[in-house]
RNA sequence: GCAGAGGUAGCGAAGCGGUCAAACGUGUAAGGCUAAGGACCUUAUGGCUCAGGCCUUCGAGGGUUCAAAUCCCUCCCUCUGCACCA
């Protein structure tokens, strides 16, 4: 590592930034503006690597787009809503031993630890103030004047959730419903994944109850594939089990027992009517609804006793469970019914019996083949003709449509079972509740999609594929439950057992941002929906009294919104960025819709995903006290695009290594003279295409390629113009500077200390950013540099090969091609731009020889590009003393005259 | 299942019709520098050659083209998300 004081030089730029205040920008209407924002940290814990990632990318385009003479704003406000903190209060109140060692490796005191079990707000208070301290000791240029928290601790910002979702309201996408949820019946909460001890991932799936009938009484089988009733021949219950009869909504229902309760949990209106011998229906008929057959009812031991209702439709030809049982009483002479066909899936001609015989008959062999047949038929499978209204249709549509012929004839109803077991943390199992008074946005709503795609077509994706994958979430977005019953927030206004819930108190709280520091100074009784109204959309206001920081907040919200740049990693990309999307959509003009999003992966340690109990020991607070904030900053370079990214301190070394390079050229300047050769212009070539190559990543947020070329491209074409004895102070001094400022918005400190010590008084982030200079840029010098490098390798080969036979190189004749074959060259160059057929270039030519012949031999080495003689005698004369050096021998340059010299490449002769 | 992304040398990762045996980083090996180690510098790192050459490679198999890692088709495999949860 190379020495230097990272702590001091830290502490010095920071108070140089704050006498400045330059993250703290003011309106001004002659300057363009652009706002940046990251998502809003829930402090349940301290920041780790994972953020610094995120913050790093925004930091580096917040510094690069002020350099480039942008007005700023950076914000960041903290998250307060939600369930967990309160749930890490109660393990803390509870002495739980993991969450208490997690927060003392996290250096919490003892102190801290027992107010965290007293009180939430603490818990949020505390950790926010960490994240701020750590993002700023972090170098994140972050305007913390306007921070803020959410829920009603804050209730300037509870007035902001208030107006905006009457205005929702207003709008008609707001709407009271039900929703089946994971659901603790000891807790009386959802169990989200988190709170699970075993069924992570599982969740609720809707089974079409279809109601069979005998006489008034309902046998309701339940089924995932209702589109196969018209294949029923029978129904199962099972003789093992207990049954009930049910008042179900008025409605006579017999039910396995364990369904009371989930029908009660869900809605129904349920009232016992005792036990119910399901051996008085064996053997009975029941009608099936959709066709009017009367079908006999059966017992079978698959039946499962805690699925369902106890009750199910039994379709042999497309079921496996099905047929096997019916198969055995067929056998015992119990029953002659046939199966019958209703799917027919191309090729295939008896699915369900080749899949029995291939899986086997065993349980386990049985529900492979169920899951089988199930994707295959409805990929595939067309539904038959004798299937009514569904005939013909594919068997995903047969589907959908069967619900609505059922619900004609009032045959259909629902049950709810989760897709595995789900136990809850407090040891309970769970099971699917239907929530009533649920307040959802209604995503689902086609012309409000319509205008999230239009946004979406709008605005700059970064990267640009993703662009199709939030078009294909809005397709897929669903009505969105926007409240829950618990946990901090903001009271629903007009039902205030209802609390708004986090990801829908999150969506465009970007144009709070604008006002934060502004709002607070009107009295709280006096915040109303008029005054959003007036400072988001210039409605009248007949506030007089606080006319003057209205104003104000009005000409804040102007200038910055909308939103250009908002920065996040790919875990928001079906959650919060829809809503985000829609919400602004909905609610803005398209004047005020943010103009760009830019999504980066996940950060990795050393290959591995950053796992919770990791997190502790990967702080930002820790690794810029070990590293230093320059050092770790290099973690934006650790990844692009949605790809996650990996981090290990092994690349510190060459940062290090890169940093010290620059300061070392920085003292010797003084030795430096004013010489200029060829090598000074590809100095200038070279740095200038780097300037451009680092603009446009760093504009798309591909911040490791453009570290790539501000980093190392650069100094590896200095490295290159020393080496090839290039010694011109004055274009030194600006390779210097010019990568500096390249790299500044990366690595913020170490570049300011570089730059003061070449003598500059300001900062460097007030200085422009580097201008490409079009004129300095030539093909032709940077391709004969490059076959100077080309011929140097080859000239090392062969003294390789000599050195091995015992020779020793005594002079080296290096033979530039004749004029005329620079000529010839270019005319197949030329022609090549158009024509790509070697044969054909020929034929155009007209000229023929040994130099044709092979240019144009080899499809993939045709010329690509103009050469000049002269530049290339030049490079190799002006790079002679250098050459001698390399190669420890005489080198002469000749002038043509040597037949196997061809354009850009020299005849080399060793003797 | 649905939706999206992707499979390139030991590893990571560029390239997205012709300057591709494939940038760059890292690892490995040899040499230099060092009292030594680290750091640094040079070189090598698909195979065969041994005067700058040739041959075979970019998940598998077909196809288009004078030319394919790059375009088209089929198949195999991997990753991510699927919601009321931050």
């Amino acid at each position: 590592m190379v020495d230097y004081d990272f702590k001091k030089i830290e502490e010095k730029w920071q108070e140089e930034w704050r006498k400045e205040r330059l993250f703290e920008p003011e309106v001004d209407t002659a300057q363009k503006k652009i706002f940046i924002s990251v998502p809003i940290p829930y402090p349940s814990g301290q920041l780790h690597l994972g953020h610094m990632y995120t913050w790093g990318r925004a930091d580096v385009y917040a510094r690069f787009m002020r350099m480039r003479g942008y007005n700023v704003l950076f914000p960041q406000a903290f998250h307060f809503t939600g369930g967990p903190i309160m749930g890490l209060r109660d393990l803390v109140k509870r002495g739980d031993q993991k969450t208490l060692d997690r927060l003392r490796a996290q250096g919490v005191s003892e102190e801290d630890i027992k107010k965290f079990g007293e009180d939430a707000k603490y818990i949020c208070q505390y950790f926010s103030k960490k994240a701020m301290d750590d993002l700023t000791s972090a170098g994140m240029s972050i305007d913390w004047r306007r921070r803020f928290f959410t829920t009603q601790l804050n209730p300037y910002y509870s007035k902001f959730i208030e107006w905006q979702f009457r205005k929702l309201k207003d709008l008609g996408v707001v709407y009271k419903g039900t929703h089946p949820v994971v659901w603790c019946p000891n807790e009386k909460t959802p169990i989200g994944d988190h709170d699970r001890s075993e069924g992570e991932g599982e969740s609720p799936v809707r089974y079409t109850i279809i109601k069979f009938t005998i006489g008034n009484v309902i046998l309701p089988a339940a089924t995932l594939r209702p589109e196969t009733v018209y294949g029923a021949t029978n129904l199962w219950i099972n003789l093992k089990g207990e049954y009930l009869k049910l008042d179900v909504n008025g409605e006579e229902w017999i039910v396995v027992k364990s369904a009371k309760e989930k029908l009660e949990s869900q809605l129904k209106n349920v009232k016992d009517l005792g036990y119910f011998d399901v051996s008085e229906i064996l053997n009975k008929t029941v009608r099936n609804p959709v066709t009017n057959e009367e079908i006999p009812v059966f017992s079978a031991d698959f039946v499962d006793m805690k699925m369902g209702t106890g009750v199910v439709m039994s379709v042999p030809m497309h079921a496996p469970f099905d047929l096997d049982a019916l198969d055995r009483l067929v056998q015992e002479n119990l029953s002659s019914i046939k199966p019958i066909r209703v799917v027919n899936v191309a090729g295939e001609d008896n699915l369900v019996e080749a899949s029995i015989k291939k899986f086997g008959k065993t349980k386990e062999g049985l529900e492979k083949a169920t899951r089988f047949v199930y994707k295959e038929e409805l990929n595939k499978g067309v539904m038959a003709e004798n299937c009514g209204d569904i005939s013909g249709l594919r068997v995903a549509e047969g589907r959908e449509k069967i619900e609505g012929v059922l619900k004609e004839i009032n045959a259909n109803d629902s049950i709810y079972e989760i897709t595995g077991r789900v136990v809850c943390r407090c040891g309970y199992e769970g099971i699917v509740k239907v929530v009533e008074n649920q307040w959802f946005l209604k995503y689902s709503d086609l012309s409000w999609k319509e205008l999230g795609r239009k946004m979406i077509e709008r605005m700059n994706i970064y990267p640009e594929e993703l662009k199709t994958q939030f078009l294909a979430v809005i397709d897929w977005l669903d009505d969105k439950a926007a409240t829950r019953n618990g946990g901090l927030g903001t009271p629903l206004p007009w039902d205030e057992s209802q609390v708004v819930e986090p990801l829908s108190d999150s969506t465009i709280y970007m144009a709070y941002y604008t006002i934060a520091h502004l709002i607070e100074n009107i009295p709280i009784k006096d915040i109303n929906d008029q005054l959003f109204e007036h400072v988001f959309f210039g409605k009248e206001t007949n506030d007089r009294k606080h006319e003057k920081i209205i104003k104000r907040m009005r000409n804040e919200f102007e200038y910055w919104y909308p939103l250009d740049m908002r920065i996040t990693a790919k875990e928001h990309i079906t959650n919060h960025l829809p809503f985000f999307i829609m919400n602004h959509a909905i609610l803005f003009p398209e004047s005020k819709w943010p103009r760009a999003i830019a999504v980066n992966g996940w950060l990795t340690i050393n290959m591995e995903k950053l796992s919770k109990s990791k997190h502790a020991a990967l702080t930002i607070e820790k690794h810029v006290r070990e590293y230093g904030a320059d050092r770790l900053r290099l973690v934006v370079g650790a990844g692009e695009k949605i790809d996650d990214a990996n981090w290990s301190t092994d690349n510190i070394n060459g940062l290090d290594q890169r940093i010290g390079f620059l300061m070392q050229t920085a003292e010797m300047l003084g030795t430096f003279g004013d010489e200029i050769k060829m090598i000074d212009e590809y100095l200038k070539s070279a740095l200038n295409n780097i300037i451009q190559k680092t603009t446009e990543n760093y504009e798309s947020l591909n911040l490791r390629t453009g570290l790539f070329y501000a980093l190392y491209e650069s100094i590896t074409s200095i490295k290159l113009y020393l080496d090839l004895g290039g010694r011109n102070k004055e274009n030194v001094r600006w390779a210097i500077e010019t990568v500096t400022k390249l790299i500044h918005p990366a690595f913020p400190y170490i570049t300011e200390e570089i730059y003061s010590r070449l003598g500059h008084k300001g900062l460097i982030e007030k200085e422009d950013w580097p201008a490409v200079d079009k004129e300095a840029v030539s093909e032709a010098v940077e391709s004969e540099i490059a076959i100077l490098e080309k011929t140097t390798g080859d000239i090392r080969k062969i003294i390789a090969m000599l050195r091995k036979k015992g020779n020793k190189p005594k002079e080296i004749i290096l033979t530039i091609a004749d004029k005329n074959a620079f000529e010839v060259y270019n005319k197949i160059a030329d022609i090549a731009a158009e024509i790509k057929d070697p044969n054909k270039i020929r034929e155009r030519l007209g000229i023929k020889g040994a130099l044709v012949e092979s240019l144009t031999s080899k499809v993939n080495r045709l010329p690509n590009r103009t050469l000049y003689a002269e530049e290339e005698y030049r490079v190799f004369s002006e790079s002679k003393e250098w050459l001698e050096k390399t190669f420890g021998c005489k080198v002469e340059i000749k002038k043509g005259g040597d037949d196997k010299a061809t354009p850009g490449k020299p005849a080399i002769k060793i003797i």
